[in-house]
DNA sequence: GGGTTACTTGCGTAATTGCGCAAGCACTGC
DNA sequence: GCAGTGCTTGCGCAATTACGCAAGTAACCC
């Protein structure tokens, strides 16, 4: 079934590019940096991070649709998680390039 | 000499995001893939990926600020290869990540 | 010198993004 | 029911970005 050349459909580049744009900004990489040990609650992730709740929930949108963390309720309390352990290693990867 | 815990600073958070950037354009994700197999003329890649030389160039110099690919001229042609390998190991890497 | 090819840079515009602030929702108590 | 806490969503604005097009630079040939 023309598994030729694997010719990279403008779609996978699409989705590959939303990835990229989620590790564009440097309050959502210390959001990745941040969850590599567990899971952390919404307002923990704003004060490590330095920012409004609301602007964290924004970046930590980003982070679900582009598939790289997850989120889980307990009471009223949000936490989030890497969705993924290649989430962190990506990130690492890139980090050391950018040294 | 001090390697605690790598504080990660906010510079290094800002060197990363910068590749994120270069890598959160669909374009610019083919031309990756394309260098992939070796150096290749900035005309070239402009067909490959199906938009206007200008706007190639204003591309490739995205990735090459953000040291992911350097150039070469050669009479008056211009060549563009991947700076590292890890460059293309990296995109591999968030490509699988997205499917 | 002039002309051609190959690439880069500047400019204008439409679209996207990050932020702050206010309002809305979801859940837990009372 | 009514607060109160934790998170999300909508709105407005400044800043950034991708694109097309024109103009500029660099190297080649005559």
């Amino acid at each position: 079934m023309a598994t030729t050349h694997a010719p990279t459909t403008e779609d996978a580049y699409q989705r590959t590019a939303i990835i990229g744009r989620a590790l564009a900004d440097p309050k959502r990489l210390c959001v990745l940096e941040s969850l590599a040990d567990g899971e952390v609650s919404v307002s923990d992730l704003s004060s490590v991070v330095g920012c409004q709740v609301p602007n964290m929930s924004q970046h930590l949108a980003v982070l679900r649709s582009a598939g790289l963390v997850v989120s889980r309720r307990e009471g009223n309390t949000v936490y989030y998680r890497l969705a993924d352990p290649r989430v962190l290693e990506a990130y690492r990867l890139i980090q050391t390039i950018g040294r």
